[in-house]
DNA sequence: GTTTGATCTGTTACCGCTATCAAAATAAAA
DNA sequence: TTTTATTTTGATAGCGGTAACAGATCAAAC
């Protein structure tokens, strides 16, 4: 195993000029730095990950909770890790995933905190590492989202330009922070145009929406567009409509909302509103680590404007 | 922080002691033992990872290798990561994420590598640390994998059982073993009862599965089981025999495989064979640890028996 | 009561890297 | 040129564990 000790012999320089070059190049020669990059690639030098961490006093660690049952799962969140785990690596640091079931003991350096409902702010609160959490809240806590509102609003403009006369919105029927700014969008683009704003909130699972739709169905004259606050409810709504005959996208339109995995299986595929979740991911990591350079310091939110992916259900 | 210096202090004994007991208990007197445990205890010793792996030459990280597409994925990989994750910080191991975008550098003590295609089996061959794969394989590799032969034939029997008449496999169009093993399942099934087994390979997607199956509706009288390598699959033939206004499950039966996620959106509900794909990642996890501990003695492979849960699409 | 052997516990020396401070080299001021 | 300030480099001492060996303890055998 390469060490520092052999590069610093090959470069002729002292372990801790070698370490500099590293960690505060800003204070090495330009001379110097340049004959340890050339030792540490003829010698392909890779830093030991557990001596540093020893060193400094960290653990090269970072935790991430994913707070929901894994049964509901979104899919995306293996694109979050993907994301997260991406940027660590690039660091040298090693992911930790902590779901219900092994709430644990060992230390880490951060944390990155997903599908918190609002009784967990209270112990993430009392955590004394850097922490960053995926998806909006208000309590200040330092954030990565997609912009919720923003992307709701894009869809209901999108089927206002559709020409789709009658706007619903299919919401979660959840108190949480997402879910008003998405009924947010849908009520602001609503008021411009001085439309009466239909909201239906249902459990996020297809079979809720598509049960709700074809219960209520006589509320749906044709041309009906129907905004949904996540894909796996405009699945549902669109089974709904197929099996009430509706045609989709000619007299009905369906958007939904996430763009990950879902959209694809549908049939007609589903118009969305995307998120890139693995950049997400990588802000997250990003960011916690940037937290812990400054010591904890406030990093403030980062919203991520998704994009809306025309396909089958809108005409 | 708490060190072993602090725990043996505590506890009148040698750091020396207080690592055995941690790491040889069998080394030490109970007496002093439960001193140990009880200064522990007292004190809520942590060990320190970074420090361990200093000393015994090892990273403590194992690298999970997921070689597919991430767009593709399945979601399934998510419970497979929560099974690593769980047993691995029991270990006191970190996980780390690799995947097509950051083939990388740094060391691990171990690999798990899923996803592989029969290109990969070369560069897994020259891989410096304790293997175990996911996915079974016919190169001499350990593995864990769900027994997809015994799967497909308890999904094949139930259709008899069911008294479908004409039953058909739906398959993925791979050259990989899970899918030889799936087809082989089915045929020594239809070879026991004597009936002339039907084979439709397509590849991985609903649509294409929907596709197929619409294009040869005449084919399919009615009294006819679907048995499907993936739920995937299974979708699209769902979906396919709705349109031609097939009864499910009274005309047709459906049996998708992998019971993760997919079967729960589907309309009517895929009855499936399910795998406990959390349960196989512990395995994972389980087996290369060992395999680190005896210095890469090979394990031999370990198939888990899937269970068939029978919901709407069989009769 | 020694001696011997086995079992248990403690001492020492690192593992590879970084913070800290001291020393050397260089630049600026006198 | 000498003095002083500044920048750059090096020596040292750990970080918290573990392996290897040395020393102590204890029981059985002489």
């Amino acid at each position: 195993m390469v060490t520092l000790s052999d590069v610093a012999k090959k470069a002729n320089v002292s372990k801790m000029t070698v370490s500099r070059v590293i960690n505060h190049p800003e204070q090495v020669t330009d001379e110097l730095k340049l004959l340890v990059f050339k030792a540490m690639k003829e010698l392909n030098y890779r830093p030991n990950v557990a001596a540093k961490a020893l060193a400094r006093n960290r653990t090269q660690i970072i935790k991430l909770f994913i707070l929901e049952e894994m049964s509901t799962v979104e899919p995306y969140y293996m694109s979050l890790l993907t994301g997260i785990a991406r940027e660590l690596e690039k660091r040298q640091y090693s992911l930790q995933l902590v779901t219900q079931h092994n709430f644990d003991i060992g230390g880490c350096d951060g944390y990155i905190i997903t599908g918190m409902r609002d009784q967990d702010y209270e112990w993430i609160g009392r955590l004394e590492k850097p922490v960053v959490l995926f998806g909006e809240n208000h309590y200040g806590y330092d954030f990565i989202d997609t912009d919720n509102q923003k992307g709701i609003k894009m869809a209901t403009k999108y089927m206002l330009d559709r020409d789709y006369q009658q706007i619903i919105f299919i919401g979660i029927d959840l108190n949480e922070p997402f879910e008003y700014s998405r009924e947010a969008g849908y009520l602001q683009v609503m008021q411009q145009v001085q439309k009466t704003p239909q909201i239906i909130r249902v459990s996020n699972h297809s079979h809720s929406a598509e049960k709700i739709i074809g219960k209520n169905w006589r509320k749906f004259p044709g041309n009906t567009g129907f905004v949904c606050a996540s894909d796996r409810l405009a699945l549902g709504v669109e089974r709904a409509v197929m099996k009430q005959q509706g045609k989709v996208p000619e007299e009905y339109g369906i958007i939904g909302h996430d763009g990950v995995f879902l959209d694809q299986v549908a049939d007609p595929r589903l118009t969305t509103i995307r998120q890139d979740v693995t950049k997400m991911g990588e802000a997250c990591a990003k960011m916690v680590l940037r937290k812990i350079e400054q010591v904890g310091a406030p990093q403030g939110e980062r919203l991520f404007v998704p994009t809306l992916v025309a396909r089958e259900t809108t005409r």
